[in-house]
RNA sequence: GGAGAAGUGACCGAGUGGUUGAAGGUGCACGCCUGGAAAGCGUGUGUGCGGUUUAUACCGUACCGCGGGUUCGAAUCCCGCCUUCUCCGCCA
């Protein structure tokens, strides 16, 4: 959310800013409902005032056994009066509350300015990109000839965009996220959280995915029946990301300053409906609707969130390097930012069999825009309680990295072999291959 | 799931309709005292929103788990919900 007061004094330059994301700020309708406001809450509070005023006079000539009757006529009218203000002003700031939440974040002024993916920038590459003196093959090719995954199986238990990992891929799978995890606990000095999957509307309103963007989720009710099916509201929705739990953490909290900055990893898996994106990437791990993955978030004084938005990206790329899997960061331009960052670098990895570089991170410095919907403070210098930085990046995703294990290591013979740093993970395991099911 | 109890400020805790934003204590900050410290003494110590203001500041309003209701007036009364604790049941 951004701050209210910004865009009551400075209104045309922030408009203008958002519309580098390709948001269009509704503004009349903005203006008009902040005149209303204005108006409508000065007279609310006025009547307020003249009401505890009459009312505390009651009180005082009761207790002094006087009679009270000349304040009840002074009160008499106030009550309708009152009521329907208040009213009034209840529906003018839900409202504009509506409008508020649904804004998206302002971009840096680091972030280059562009509609799409197109414009976003390459800041480095690492890595040696192999090269294969055979026919290299897909990461579903690679993985259902060694049949070590069935999309059918999967299809049958829940439907399409799911998948059933066996044997050695899903050990390797598991030893992704167990390496990834210790190493961001041991080398980076990380928190490991593990946390619920299920979460309120609360806690994804505190991170940006609610309002707007329901129909990206998983929507969970309980079992039992309910009562009245015109009341039955929807309990939980399934995380689309951990993210939103992480985070969340310091909702509605005054963190003590010098236990900042806080650090908090954690591996879950992510559920996501994917609506908007049919038939795009529906061959193999790319886009599930359940896919697992190690999340990283920072809680930050808002002077460091972009030293701490460098160092995640760091860390993410750590896990990338010690994989040896070659990979580009960029950094996404205006139009390609999500909802909640002020700045967002995507690190790509290299896949070979589609002979380009694919997401498998995203770290985003959010500024205050998740604090101040979620109230996250600390107490500044001068004791005063002050918005947050939150920061958060995929560290990374889970059946992302092992389509660009497959893909980067196959062999000839169509064997995977097993990435060095994952071996002791593995319990012997150095190779992939068909498994001997006696 | 059943029975009972409870949710008040950073923390503990008083408060069952009227000068209560909330006694008292702890903690914290500042000052006095001290050679220094402790003890002691004194003063201060919530947040959101709005208005006036360059700002400091001042004023108004809301907030005692959450949401409704009754009333001129609600921390206090009524209804619904949530959470925690104890006992029983069920369960990985």
């Amino acid at each position: 959310m951004l701050d209210i007061q910004l865009l009551r004094t400075d209104l045309n330059s922030t408009v203008e800013k958002l519309a580098t994301r390709r948001y269009d700020f509704p503004m009349d309708r903005f203006n008009r409902l902040e005149t209303e406001r204005k108006k409508i809450q000065i007279q609310t509070e006025d009547l307020q005032a003249k009401r505890n005023a009459a009312s505390k006079k009651i009180g005082q000539a009761k207790s002094k056994g006087e009679d009270a009757a000349e304040f009840f006529t002074e009160v008499e009218n106030l009550g309708d009066k009152l009521k329907q203000s208040s009213t009034k002003l209840e529906q003018i700031q839900t409202e504009l509350q509506k409008i508020l939440l649904e804004v998206p974040n302002l971009p840096h002024d680091s972030v280059p300015i562009g509609h799409d993916e197109a414009s976003n920038q390459e800041i480095r590459r690492w890595g040696n990109i192999h090269s294969f003196d055979f026919k290299i093959k897909d990461h579903v090719s690679i993985a259902e000839e060694l049949q070590l995954v069935d999309f059918e199986t999967a299809a049958k238990l829940s439907g399409a965009r799911f998948c059933v990992m066996t044997d050695g891929l899903a050990r390797l799978h598991r030893a992704l996220a167990q390496f990834m995890l210790d190493t961001h606990v041991h080398s980076h000095g990380y928190t490991e959280a593990y946390t619920p999957y299920l979460v309120n509307h609360d806690s994804l309103r505190g991170t940006g995915q609610l309002p707007k963007f329901e129909e990206d989720l998983f929507a969970v009710n309980t079992g039992e029946k309910a009562a009245d099916d015109s009341t039955h509201s929807t309990k939980f929705f399934l995380i689309p990301t951990a993210e939103v739990t992480l985070t969340n953490i310091v909702r509605d909290k005054i963190v003590a300053s010098n236990s900042l900055p806080l650090k908090f990893v954690a591996h879950t898996p992510c559920f996501r409906s994917e609506a908007g994106s049919y038939g795009r990437d529906t061959r193999g791990f790319i886009r599930q609707h359940q896919f697992d993955k190690v999340e990283l978030v920072h809680i930050v004084h808002p002077d460091y969130s972009y030293a701490a938005l460098e160092e995640l990206v760091g860390h993410a790329e750590t896990i990338l390097q010690k994989l040896e899997l070659p990979y580009r960061v960029m950094t996404l331009c205006t139009g390609d930012m999500g909802f909640s960052a002020a700045k967002t670098y995507d690190i790509e990895v290299w896949l070979p069999a589609q002979n380009t570089y694919r997401e498998i991170s995203s770290c985003s410095n959010c500024e205050s825009f998740q604090a101040r919907r979620m109230q996250a403070r600390y107490r500044n210098e001068n004791g005063k309680p002050t918005l947050l930085h939150t920061l958060n990046g995929s560290g990374l995703a889970v059946g992302r990295t092992l389509v660009a294990v497959l893909e980067n290591y196959q062999n000839s013979d169509g064997s995977v072999t097993i990435p060095e740093v994952l071996r002791p993970y593995m319990h012997g395991l150095d190779c992939l291959t068909v498994p001997d099911r006696q």
